[in-house]
RNA sequence: GGUGGAGUGGCCGAGAGGCGAGGCAACGGACUGCAAAUCCGUGUACACGGGUUCAAAUCCCGUCUCCACCUCCA
């Protein structure tokens, strides 16, 4: 990525603000080592092929490393991998595979749904499975402090006393007693109800290779613990910015949070909660049956508009799923690659972010604020557009230039090294498009000799075949359409 | 029961006291041989009932509906 050398960094470093779920209001970000920016982003737990949904969120702290990047920050991101879980086990055992298998499958499909959607690969991404000894040395290090407990039925379990952390509940903003009592927990062994698991004593169902020796006896580490852990093993034992989808707000991040601090760590600096993908008014979920596949998703409809789709809202509103929506997305990002095209936008053309307008500039620096960063975009394309009308090519490069740069930070631009391969097979393009200008000279003889009839059928043939053909001042433009 | 969020024009989707974000669709016009693309124009939108204010989609009170989390979940 070219980041150009005068970029704005100083300027937006200073403005960029984020929500602060505490406040209810947005707050200026301060990194705590500028220009560094240390994220974490809880990942998938690997049990099954990600969705849309899930690919949401990767999306939104793409465009977040993005942005900060743009901004002159030199962001290290971090998502791990949850690849302990029984859900993994059960799955792979109907398989009659490893669960690591399943888990290292499914891993492979979200590097490819990551892929296709114009992802930037984390700067890191650990796998719980790998963190066992700093997990088991977390849960001494909190009964040493005298926040977690031995289980007393035998079972091998340790749990977190949330009675003994007094600002358990603070993120989530819930007290324990106003919880649900939850009669259906298995409250043997524990102090109270709501104390949660750090560590799991083995049971005989569990697979040998998914349980470890500890001084509590075999077993494996809780959920909420492997994130505290990684999170502090590769970003510190404070950082700047942990994301994650809404439902991860509690019990996840509150209990992440509240084992990091009784172990002493400052932890994450800001929350960032991703809203939803819904379908049909709800969450899409595994559970509820009713996901849509990206990969399936990505056969009908262009990649980048699936893109353009998860990141034109807000990162805070929910987004209802609908065929109509990704239709509209591709109209959408036509009228882009239309000027870009008619603009003679070219992947060696420079750019830098020092063209992006100001009221993009605000917009993103509002709690990433895509939607007004959209307008913008829009307003650009526009003023684009009436210059190309005027021939104006001072503005048609003025605009081009500014494009080029907002859709680098929203990961949009077709030119970018992460879109190329989308580009398919280069000879066949060039062969492609031998045949299709043959077409297209007959058609500029019949018109030269007003035969319109003949040149009407060749158009409708390329157009029935899927080549859109645009007349211009110019000259004739095909595009696959 | 607790916590948080939502209800905006045909549709999607922003905003959060005054001047109608943006997009898609539709209609009219310009351009074109005709189209396509592009440009110009066209909309009395803010769940409901009250209240505050010179001014409310935005603030206050009440009501209804919906969603999420409190259990593995982006």
């Amino acid at each position: 990525m070219n980041r150009g050398t005068g970029h704005p960094g100083r300027l937006t470093r200073m403005t960029f603000q984020l929500y602060d779920e505490q406040l209810g209001r947005v707050v200026p970000f301060e990194p705590i080592n500028p220009p560094e920016v240390s994220i974490y982003s809880c990942g998938l737990t690997v049990q099954s092929a990600p969705h849309l949904g899930h690919l949401r969120k990767e999306v939104v702290s793409d465009v977040l490393k993005r942005w900060l990047g743009a901004s002159g920050y030199q962001v290290k991101l971090v998502i791990n991998i949850t690849d302990i879980n029984e859900k993994i086990e059960t799955k792979a055992r109907t398989r009659n595979i490893e669960w690591f298998q399943l888990a290292y499958e499914v891993e492979l499909d979200l590097h490819q749904a990551r892929r296709v959607l114009g992802i930037m690969p984390p700067d890191y991404e650990p796998r719980a499975s790998g963190h066992i000894s700093e997990q088991i040395a977390l849960v001494a290090r909190l009964i040493e402090r005298g926040y977690a407990y031995a289980a007393s039925d035998g079972s091998g379990d340790v749990y977190f006393d949330v009675r003994r952390w007094s600002e358990y509940g603070q993120l989530s903003n819930q007290s324990i007693d106003a919880m649900l009592d939850g009669e259906e927990i298995d409250t043997r062994g524990k102090h109270d109800a709501h104390d949660f698991t750090l560590w799991k004593g083995a049971k005989s169902s569990d697979p040998p290779t998914a349980i470890w020796p500890s001084p509590w006896g075999q077993g494996r580490p809780g959920w909420h613990l492997e994130c505290s852990v990684m999170a502090v093993k590769y970003l510190g034992d404070t950082f700047d910015i942990h994301s994650g989808g809404l439902d991860l707000k509690f019990p996840h991040h509150e209990n992440e949070q509240a084992q990091a601090h009784a172990a002493g760590y400052g932890f994450a600096r800001h929350w960032m909660h991703n809203a939803f993908l819904t379908q049909a008014g709800e969450k899409m979920s595994k559970s509820l049956g009713n996901t849509a596949s990206v990969t399936e998703l990505a056969r009908v409809y262009p990649p980048r508009a699936l893109r353009l789709y998860l990141i034109a809202p807000h990162y805070r509103s929910i987004v209802g799923f609908s065929d109509d929506a990704l239709v509209e997305a591709t109209t959408q990002l036509e009228r882009i690659d239309g000027f870009l095209a008619r603009a003679g936008a070219a992947a060696a053309t420079e750019f830098n972010f020092d063209a992006l307008p100001t009221a993009f500039v605000a917009a993103m620096n509002s709690d990433l604020g895509t939607p007004a960063a959209f307008a913008v975009l829009f307003d650009t394309l526009k003023a684009g557009n009436k210059a190309l009308d005027a021939q104006d090519t001072v503005s048609v490069a003025t605009a081009l230039r500014a494009v080029r740069a907002m859709l680098q930070v929203l990961g949009l631009d077709p030119y970018a090294p992460e879109w190329a391969e989308s580009g398919g097979n280069s000879e066949l393009n060039v062969l492609l498009d031998t045949l299709i200008r043959l077409m297209l000279e007959q058609r500029a003889a019949a018109r030269e000799r007003k035969d319109w009839s003949a040149a009407d059928a060749i158009r409708d043939q390329l157009i029935a075949s899927g080549v859109k053909v645009e007349d211009s001042p110019t000259g004739v433009r095909w595009s696959i359409g």
